[in-house]
DNA sequence: ACCATGAGCCGCCAAC
DNA sequence: CGGTTGGCGGCTCATG
Protein backbone atom coordinates (compact mmCIF):
# COMPACT_ATOMS: atom_id res chain seq x y z
CA UNK A 1 0.00 0.00 0.00
CA UNK A 2 2.84 2.36 0.21
CA UNK A 3 4.62 1.60 -2.71
CA UNK A 4 6.65 4.35 -4.69
CA UNK A 5 4.57 5.33 -7.95
CA UNK A 6 6.11 4.29 -10.87
CA UNK A 7 4.32 5.37 -14.10
CA UNK A 8 4.10 6.05 -16.89
CA UNK A 9 3.02 1.93 -16.67
CA UNK A 10 4.25 1.84 -20.70
CA UNK A 11 2.00 -0.15 -22.47
CA UNK A 12 -1.60 0.34 -20.62
CA UNK A 13 -2.00 -2.66 -18.33
CA UNK A 14 -5.03 -4.84 -19.48
CA UNK A 15 -7.73 -5.51 -16.68
CA UNK A 16 -9.99 -8.37 -17.87
CA UNK A 17 -12.91 -9.48 -15.79
CA UNK A 18 -14.62 -12.45 -15.64
CA UNK A 19 -18.14 -13.14 -15.72
CA UNK A 20 -20.64 -15.39 -15.71
CA UNK A 21 -24.54 -15.92 -15.94
CA UNK A 22 -26.16 -14.59 -13.12
CA UNK A 23 -22.91 -13.08 -11.57
CA UNK A 24 -23.16 -10.49 -8.90
CA UNK A 25 -23.02 -6.81 -10.82
CA UNK A 26 -21.53 -4.78 -7.69
CA UNK A 27 -18.65 -7.07 -7.98
CA UNK A 28 -17.42 -6.37 -11.56
CA UNK A 29 -19.14 -2.97 -11.07
CA UNK A 30 -16.82 -1.77 -8.00
CA UNK A 31 -13.36 -2.73 -10.12
CA UNK A 32 -14.43 -1.46 -13.54
CA UNK A 33 -15.12 1.68 -12.04
CA UNK A 34 -12.23 1.99 -9.85
CA UNK A 35 -9.92 1.05 -13.06
CA UNK A 36 -11.47 3.52 -15.05
CA UNK A 37 -11.24 6.62 -12.43
CA UNK A 38 -7.71 5.41 -12.39
CA UNK A 39 -7.32 5.49 -16.22
CA UNK A 40 -8.65 8.93 -16.05
CA UNK A 41 -6.35 10.31 -13.27
CA UNK A 42 -3.53 8.55 -15.10
CA UNK A 43 -4.05 8.64 -18.50
CA UNK A 44 -3.12 5.13 -20.40
CA UNK A 45 -2.93 3.61 -17.15
CA UNK A 46 -5.24 0.98 -17.54
CA UNK A 47 -7.19 -0.81 -20.28
CA UNK A 48 -10.51 -2.48 -19.47
CA UNK A 49 -11.75 -5.46 -21.26
CA UNK A 50 -14.56 -8.25 -20.68
CA UNK A 51 -14.78 -11.65 -21.15
CA UNK A 52 -18.28 -13.26 -20.12
CA UNK A 53 -20.39 -16.41 -20.96
CA UNK A 54 -23.81 -13.94 -21.00
CA UNK A 55 -23.09 -10.83 -23.56
CA UNK A 56 -26.41 -9.45 -22.17
CA UNK A 57 -25.40 -8.91 -18.74
CA UNK A 58 -22.30 -7.72 -20.03
CA UNK A 59 -23.57 -5.02 -22.00
CA UNK A 60 -25.55 -3.94 -18.71
CA UNK A 61 -22.47 -3.59 -16.71
CA UNK A 62 -20.44 -0.58 -17.81
CA UNK A 63 -19.85 1.70 -20.82
CA UNK A 64 -16.69 -0.15 -21.46
CA UNK A 65 -15.26 -1.73 -24.51
CA UNK A 66 -16.25 -5.31 -23.71
CA UNK A 67 -15.99 -7.91 -27.00
CA UNK A 68 -17.28 -11.00 -25.56
CA UNK A 69 -14.74 -13.59 -25.79
CA UNK A 70 -14.22 -17.23 -24.34
CA UNK A 71 -12.31 -17.48 -21.85
CA UNK A 72 -9.26 -19.41 -23.44
CA UNK A 73 -8.44 -16.13 -25.61
CA UNK A 74 -8.64 -14.24 -22.88
CA UNK A 75 -5.75 -15.80 -21.33
CA UNK A 76 -3.96 -15.71 -24.59
CA UNK A 77 -4.24 -12.13 -25.28
CA UNK A 78 -1.79 -9.45 -22.92
CA UNK A 79 -3.53 -9.54 -19.48
CA UNK A 80 -2.07 -8.13 -16.75
CA UNK A 81 -4.95 -8.27 -14.31
CA UNK A 82 -7.52 -10.94 -14.16
CA UNK A 83 -10.25 -10.70 -11.96
CA UNK A 84 -12.62 -13.32 -11.28
CA UNK A 85 -16.06 -11.85 -9.94
CA UNK A 86 -18.35 -14.22 -7.76
CA UNK A 87 -22.42 -14.13 -7.43
CA UNK A 88 -25.07 -17.08 -8.38
CA UNK A 89 -23.73 -18.30 -11.30
CA UNK A 90 -20.04 -19.76 -9.13
CA UNK A 91 -21.89 -22.86 -9.08
CA UNK A 92 -22.57 -23.45 -12.64
CA UNK A 93 -18.95 -21.83 -13.15
CA UNK A 94 -17.16 -24.41 -10.90
CA UNK A 95 -18.38 -27.41 -13.88
CA UNK A 96 -17.15 -25.18 -16.54
CA UNK A 97 -14.22 -27.67 -17.24
CA UNK A 98 -13.09 -25.24 -19.79
CA UNK A 99 -12.91 -22.25 -17.82
CA UNK A 100 -11.37 -23.81 -14.66
CA UNK A 101 -8.15 -24.97 -17.24
CA UNK A 102 -8.26 -21.69 -18.59
CA UNK A 103 -7.61 -20.10 -14.91
CA UNK A 104 -5.16 -23.00 -13.94
CA UNK A 105 -2.30 -21.58 -16.80
CA UNK A 106 -3.24 -17.60 -16.20
CA UNK A 107 -0.98 -17.38 -13.22
CA UNK A 108 1.65 -18.34 -15.87
CA UNK A 109 0.54 -15.77 -18.44
CA UNK A 110 -1.40 -12.99 -16.10
CA UNK A 111 0.91 -10.59 -13.62
CA UNK A 112 -1.80 -11.24 -10.96
CA UNK A 113 -4.49 -12.98 -10.73
CA UNK A 114 -7.92 -12.27 -8.32
CA UNK A 115 -11.36 -12.61 -6.99
CA UNK A 116 -14.38 -11.06 -5.51
CA UNK A 117 -16.71 -12.21 -3.63
CA UNK A 118 -17.21 -16.20 -4.39
CA UNK A 119 -14.79 -15.77 -7.51
CA UNK A 120 -12.59 -16.86 -5.02
CA UNK A 121 -14.27 -21.00 -5.39
CA UNK A 122 -13.06 -20.51 -9.19
CA UNK A 123 -9.81 -19.46 -8.54
CA UNK A 124 -9.25 -22.41 -5.59
CA UNK A 125 -11.13 -24.84 -8.13
CA UNK A 126 -8.48 -24.34 -10.25
CA UNK A 127 -5.89 -24.63 -7.52
CA UNK A 128 -4.36 -20.73 -7.42
CA UNK A 129 -5.27 -20.87 -4.01
CA UNK A 130 -3.49 -23.97 -2.96
CA UNK A 131 -0.99 -23.27 0.47
CA UNK A 132 -2.08 -19.43 -0.23
CA UNK A 133 -4.03 -17.22 2.35
CA UNK A 134 -7.20 -16.16 0.98
CA UNK A 135 -10.48 -14.79 1.76
CA UNK A 136 -14.36 -14.88 0.58
CA UNK A 137 -17.26 -13.57 1.70
CA UNK A 138 -18.05 -13.99 5.22
CA UNK A 139 -20.71 -16.09 5.05
CA UNK A 140 -19.01 -18.42 2.22
CA UNK A 141 -15.91 -18.88 4.32
CA UNK A 142 -16.69 -21.96 6.14
CA UNK A 143 -17.62 -23.89 2.49
CA UNK A 144 -14.08 -22.67 0.56
CA UNK A 145 -12.35 -23.98 3.89
CA UNK A 146 -13.93 -27.45 3.67
CA UNK A 147 -14.11 -27.38 0.05
CA UNK A 148 -10.80 -26.26 -0.23
CA UNK A 149 -8.70 -27.70 2.80
CA UNK A 150 -5.11 -26.44 1.34
CA UNK A 151 -6.56 -22.90 1.00
CA UNK A 152 -5.33 -20.96 4.28
CA UNK A 153 -8.98 -18.73 4.50
CA UNK A 154 -8.55 -16.15 6.81
CA UNK A 155 -12.40 -14.66 7.13
CA UNK A 156 -13.22 -11.23 8.26
CA UNK A 157 -10.73 -9.62 5.88
CA UNK A 158 -11.54 -7.07 3.11
CA UNK A 159 -8.77 -8.26 0.90
CA UNK A 160 -5.35 -10.24 0.83
CA UNK A 161 -2.59 -10.65 -1.39
CA UNK A 162 -0.43 -13.51 -1.28
CA UNK A 163 1.87 -13.40 -4.03
CA UNK A 164 0.69 -12.94 -7.49
CA UNK A 165 -3.15 -13.82 -6.06
CA UNK A 166 -5.26 -11.40 -4.50
CA UNK A 167 -8.41 -12.46 -3.33
CA UNK A 168 -11.25 -10.30 -1.38
CA UNK A 169 -14.58 -9.84 0.81
CA UNK A 170 -18.10 -9.55 -0.60
CA UNK A 171 -19.42 -6.64 -3.51
CA UNK A 172 -18.23 -4.02 -2.08
CA UNK A 173 -14.68 -5.35 -1.05
CA UNK A 174 -14.19 -5.39 -4.84
CA UNK A 175 -13.73 -1.63 -5.06
CA UNK A 176 -11.26 -1.89 -2.09
CA UNK A 177 -9.53 -4.85 -4.17
CA UNK A 178 -9.02 -2.37 -7.21
CA UNK A 179 -8.06 0.84 -5.04
CA UNK A 180 -5.38 -1.26 -3.29
CA UNK A 181 -4.29 -2.36 -6.67
CA UNK A 182 -4.24 0.91 -7.87
CA UNK A 183 -1.85 1.75 -4.74
CA UNK A 184 0.12 -0.97 -5.83
CA UNK A 185 0.64 0.17 -9.32
CA UNK A 186 0.53 4.07 -9.30
CA UNK A 187 1.16 5.28 -6.01
CA UNK A 188 -1.25 5.96 -2.54
CA UNK A 189 -1.77 9.44 -3.69
CA UNK A 190 -3.69 8.53 -7.15
CA UNK A 191 -5.52 5.63 -5.30
CA UNK A 192 -6.47 8.56 -2.56
CA UNK A 193 -7.72 10.05 -5.72
CA UNK A 194 -9.51 7.56 -7.04
CA UNK A 195 -11.18 7.07 -3.82
CA UNK A 196 -12.39 10.38 -3.53
CA UNK A 197 -13.92 10.04 -6.67
CA UNK A 198 -16.09 7.20 -6.07
CA UNK A 199 -17.15 8.64 -2.62
CA UNK A 200 -15.51 6.35 -0.43
CA UNK A 201 -14.70 7.16 2.81
CA UNK A 202 -11.10 5.85 2.32
CA UNK A 203 -9.17 3.21 1.65
CA UNK A 204 -10.02 0.48 3.99
CA UNK A 205 -6.93 -1.78 5.41
CA UNK A 206 -7.41 -5.48 3.68
CA UNK A 207 -6.83 -6.51 7.97
CA UNK A 208 -10.35 -4.86 8.76
CA UNK A 209 -13.38 -6.51 9.88
CA UNK A 210 -15.81 -7.71 6.48
CA UNK A 211 -19.13 -6.58 7.72
CA UNK A 212 -20.31 -4.04 9.96
CA UNK A 213 -22.14 -4.82 13.35
CA UNK A 214 -24.71 -1.19 12.58
CA UNK A 215 -25.86 -2.65 10.03
CA UNK A 216 -25.86 -6.35 11.16
CA UNK A 217 -29.13 -5.65 12.40
CA UNK A 218 -30.52 -9.37 11.91
CA UNK A 219 -27.38 -11.61 13.70
CA UNK A 220 -30.12 -13.77 14.39
CA UNK A 221 -33.81 -13.10 15.41
CA UNK A 222 -32.53 -14.11 18.88
CA UNK A 223 -30.54 -11.35 20.17
CA UNK A 224 -31.54 -8.85 17.33
CA UNK A 225 -33.72 -6.53 20.89
CA UNK A 226 -30.40 -6.80 22.61
CA UNK A 227 -27.89 -5.46 19.95
CA UNK A 228 -30.39 -2.62 19.66
CA UNK A 229 -30.74 -1.89 23.06
CA UNK A 230 -26.76 -2.20 23.44
CA UNK A 231 -26.58 0.25 20.54
CA UNK A 232 -28.43 2.67 22.49
CA UNK A 233 -26.82 2.21 25.66
CA UNK A 234 -23.14 1.86 24.73
CA UNK A 235 -21.93 3.99 27.67
CA UNK A 236 -23.66 1.75 30.20
CA UNK A 237 -21.74 -1.61 31.39
CA UNK A 238 -21.61 -4.21 28.25
CA UNK A 239 -19.57 -6.85 29.84
CA UNK A 240 -20.22 -10.40 29.27
CA UNK A 241 -21.78 -10.83 32.96
CA UNK A 242 -23.77 -7.67 32.75
CA UNK A 243 -25.31 -8.82 29.17
CA UNK A 244 -26.03 -12.18 30.35
CA UNK A 245 -28.20 -10.91 33.42
CA UNK A 246 -30.07 -8.76 30.68
CA UNK A 247 -30.23 -11.94 28.88
CA UNK A 248 -31.60 -13.63 31.91
CA UNK A 249 -28.99 -16.59 31.08
CA UNK A 250 -25.67 -17.30 32.80
CA UNK A 251 -22.49 -16.10 31.64
CA UNK A 252 -21.06 -19.34 30.14
CA UNK A 253 -24.22 -19.61 27.85
CA UNK A 254 -24.86 -16.39 26.96
CA UNK A 255 -21.76 -16.28 25.16
CA UNK A 256 -21.88 -19.18 23.45
CA UNK A 257 -25.28 -18.62 22.44
CA UNK A 258 -24.36 -15.28 21.23
CA UNK A 259 -21.18 -16.49 19.12
CA UNK A 260 -23.34 -19.44 18.11
CA UNK A 261 -26.13 -17.25 17.36
CA UNK A 262 -23.93 -13.97 15.48
CA UNK A 263 -20.69 -15.22 14.88
CA UNK A 264 -19.25 -12.97 16.86
CA UNK A 265 -18.45 -13.12 20.35
CA UNK A 266 -19.85 -10.61 22.86
CA UNK A 267 -17.05 -8.56 24.18
CA UNK A 268 -15.78 -8.10 20.07
CA UNK A 269 -19.53 -7.31 19.44
CA UNK A 270 -19.73 -4.76 21.81
CA UNK A 271 -16.24 -2.97 20.61
CA UNK A 272 -17.14 -2.91 17.01
CA UNK A 273 -20.30 -0.93 18.06
CA UNK A 274 -17.98 1.40 20.38
CA UNK A 275 -15.87 1.89 17.26
CA UNK A 276 -18.63 2.43 14.89
CA UNK A 277 -20.35 4.69 16.84
CA UNK A 278 -17.08 6.67 17.93
CA UNK A 279 -16.39 6.64 14.02
CA UNK A 280 -19.87 8.21 13.46
CA UNK A 281 -19.30 10.58 16.03
CA UNK A 282 -15.98 11.85 14.95
CA UNK A 283 -17.07 12.24 11.82
CA UNK A 284 -19.70 14.95 13.04
CA UNK A 285 -16.78 16.92 14.55
CA UNK A 286 -16.68 15.38 18.26
CA UNK A 287 -13.75 16.06 19.98
CA UNK A 288 -12.19 12.84 20.73
CA UNK A 289 -12.44 12.70 24.05
CA UNK A 290 -16.00 13.40 23.96
CA UNK A 291 -16.56 10.54 21.73
CA UNK A 292 -14.59 7.92 23.98
CA UNK A 293 -17.01 8.71 27.08
CA UNK A 294 -19.98 8.94 25.01
CA UNK A 295 -19.36 5.48 23.27
CA UNK A 296 -18.30 3.87 26.40
CA UNK A 297 -14.67 3.50 25.95
CA UNK A 298 -13.43 4.82 29.73
CA UNK A 299 -10.84 6.89 28.51
CA UNK A 300 -9.16 8.08 24.79
CA UNK A 301 -6.27 5.71 25.04
CA UNK A 302 -8.61 2.36 25.15
CA UNK A 303 -10.37 4.15 22.38
CA UNK A 304 -6.87 4.58 20.50
CA UNK A 305 -6.11 0.88 20.74
CA UNK A 306 -9.42 -0.48 19.93
CA UNK A 307 -8.99 1.86 16.56
CA UNK A 308 -5.90 0.82 15.79
CA UNK A 309 -6.71 -2.62 15.74
CA UNK A 310 -9.76 -2.28 13.75
CA UNK A 311 -8.93 0.53 11.42
CA UNK A 312 -5.38 0.40 11.25
CA UNK A 313 -5.09 3.85 12.44
CA UNK A 314 -5.53 6.29 15.71
CA UNK A 315 -8.69 8.48 15.77
CA UNK A 316 -6.52 12.02 15.26
CA UNK A 317 -6.03 10.08 12.26
CA UNK A 318 -8.84 9.21 11.03
CA UNK A 319 -10.76 12.52 12.30
CA UNK A 320 -8.70 14.59 9.66
CA UNK A 321 -9.60 12.47 7.07
CA UNK A 322 -13.28 12.16 7.87
CA UNK A 323 -13.33 16.28 8.20
CA UNK A 324 -12.14 16.72 4.48
CA UNK A 325 -15.85 16.21 3.37
C1' DA B 1 9.06 -1.35 25.29
C1' DC B 2 8.01 -3.98 28.91
C1' DC B 3 5.27 -6.54 32.49
C1' DA B 4 1.56 -7.92 35.99
C1' DT B 5 -3.17 -8.37 36.17
C1' DG B 6 -7.69 -9.47 34.89
C1' DA B 7 -11.44 -9.98 31.46
C1' DG B 8 -13.00 -12.87 28.13
C1' DC B 9 -13.14 -17.03 25.67
C1' DC B 10 -13.27 -21.99 25.13
C1' DG B 11 -12.81 -26.96 26.08
C1' DC B 12 -14.41 -30.03 29.19
C1' DC B 13 -17.57 -32.27 32.29
C1' DA B 14 -21.40 -32.84 35.32
C1' DA B 15 -26.36 -31.92 36.10
C1' DC B 16 -30.73 -31.57 34.40
C1' DC C 1 -30.86 -41.52 25.57
C1' DG C 2 -29.55 -36.80 23.15
C1' DG C 3 -29.69 -32.17 23.89
C1' DT C 4 -29.18 -28.00 26.68
C1' DT C 5 -27.35 -25.62 30.59
C1' DG C 6 -23.93 -23.84 33.74
C1' DG C 7 -19.64 -24.13 36.42
C1' DC C 8 -14.56 -24.71 36.51
C1' DG C 9 -9.80 -24.09 34.94
C1' DG C 10 -6.52 -22.83 31.71
C1' DC C 11 -5.13 -20.03 27.88
C1' DT C 12 -4.88 -15.59 25.28
C1' DC C 13 -4.73 -10.99 24.96
C1' DA C 14 -6.08 -6.15 26.14
C1' DT C 15 -5.15 -2.99 29.70
C1' DG C 16 -2.92 0.26 32.56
Amino acid sequence: MTKKPRFPPKPPRTVALVLFPRFQLLDAAGPIAAFEIAARFAPDAYKLRIAATAPGLVAASAGVAMPAEALSGLTRARVDTLIAVGGMGTADALQDRALIAALKRAPARVRRVASVCSGAFLLAAAGLLDGKRATTHWRQAQRLQTLFPLVRVEPDRIHIQDGKIWTSAGITAGIDLALAMIADDLGADIATQVAREMVVYAQRPGGQAQHSALLDLGGGERFAALNAWMRDHLAEDLSVEALAERAAMSARNFARAYAAETGVTPAKAVERLRVEAARAALGNGAAIQDAATRVGFGDSERMRRAFIRFYGAPPAALRRTLRRA
